[in-house]
DNA sequence: CGTTAGTCACGAACACTGTTCTACACTACG
DNA sequence: CGTAGTGTAGAACAGTGTTCGTGACTAACG
């Protein structure tokens, strides 16, 4: 009586990653939920999250946002999909103790590239518990480096979860600083640099006597400068004998 | 012809900071952008970060959606209202070169707690540009610090920035998971746990053999603690010689 | 005192979001 | 051929942020 003669899509979910037996070809075009990850990703990296929304998927698609639902759950599902296809793109080298810190570092910046080809996307990952397998495979071979190195197991558990975070509001701090100059096309971020310059400079002096004489160094740090030095921040202090304060 | 009667959003803005000399009491209760700040943080203090919607906002000053926005630009315009408000309850030290990496926690302490006062109102701080002036506030007060403990300007500039995307992206992760446990009443943090080894355990062996052997070290971490081991990992590798790699 | 000007408030509406209900087409099987 | 079952959509609902135009009310001016 309460039983829907449709799977649902929870059991979808459950059997996404079963080998597709007989997948039967019954309609021209089948939508899966691969497809929608593909066409929600292309989204994003035209244009932005914000841009993300179920109709422009269904669009895409060449149909409704009702027909989305039989393959996803929820909006929150679907990021999660699509934070675990960029997650299942992210190469995992064998672990090296000789070498740690850089495979680390290699890894952290594979993650920051991904998140930063589809802007904005990182607000749906700092929105997710780590509950994916996807996500849980990155986790594991940060892992893997970290004890292969001889760090204490809890010191690397929050060093890696520290990281994650970090990498994540980086890329949302770059996607949210582009797409306020995106705007103003005609100012490159040198340009953006110099007005911000000139607005630190205008401060009142008695107030903000720092921020004013190092305007300069606050806005410096060409590329990714900045990434890079937090990075060796926080791997620097990680040490074999590093263990938690308890 | 095109110049509206009344005066912009903007305008009131710029004027926001001014002496009120003349509060002339025109109406029984104004709207002003002050209590319009205060309406929105009493309700995301209730209700969250998801409930802060205009109408709610409104309802809560007895009035219109409307009406706001003769105050108030944009919602971008409140997030930024309610961080700046949030920024300015915070207290600065007078630097002391000997207490620097005390001080330093000490602030970033503080900026936790006034986040978590406010459940996920940390997705609007990481949506944000640091052009406030309360938020500068902030900044300058750690610059003051790091600068009188002789940090170089640029290490001490990129290491607030990392200091401050780590914080709200802590804070944005303690209120995502909390508001995930919100509809299991029943179940406590220390009970939410144990469903997460349970998970982690029953993970396949072949693929996460290190999240499974140390499952309870990944979700250990009581209060704080994980938070405070960040901060040391970042304030551990910034010493006076720090030079930024260039 | 009467009139005008200016400011603020607010109801109604618009375009948009995620999501669900229901009916519809189509395949596979008895 | 008929029936069950599955995947597909159209239409609609409850919300969201935001704007337009009207209304009321205070303040100043002749």
């Amino acid at each position: 009586m309460y039983g829907c003669a449709m799977a649902t899509p929870q059991q979808r979910r459950a059997a996404r990653h079963a080998p597709s037996d007989a997948p039967s070809a019954t309609r021209k075009v089948p939508i899966t939920a691969d497809r929608i990850t593909e066409a929600a990703l292309e989204i994003v990296a035209a244009g932005g999250y914000d841009a993300l929304t179920m109709r422009n998927v269904a669009a895409r698609l060449e149909t409704g946002p009702a027909s989305l639902y039989a393959h996803v759950v929820n909006k929150a599902d679907l990021d999660e999909l699509l934070i675990g296809r960029l997650c299942s793109q992210i190469e995992l080298p064998q672990p090296d103790p000789a070498r740690w810190r850089e495979q680390i570092a290699d890894v952290c910046t594979q993650l920051r590239d991904q998140y930063l080809s589809y802007p904005g996307i990182s607000r749906a990952a700092l929105a997710i518990d780590v509950t994916d397998l996807d996500v849980l495979r990155v986790n594991e071979g940060m892992l893997a480096i970290l004890i292969a190195a001889g760090i204490a197991p809890q010191s690397a558990a929050w060093s890696i979860d520290a990281l994650f975070l970090y990498v994540g509001a980086y890329a949302m701090d770059i996607a949210v600083a582009d797409t306020e100059a995106d705007p103003d096309k005609q100012r490159f971020t040198t340009e953006h640099r110099s007005d911000l310059i000139a607005r630190f400079e205008s401060l009142p002096a008695d107030r903000f006597p720092n921020i004013r004489t190092y305007a300069t160094e606050l806005t410096s740090g060409t590329a990714h400068s900045r990434f890079d030095f937090t990075l060796g921040l926080m791997l620097g202090s990680i040490t074999p004998s590093t263990r938690p304060p308890r």
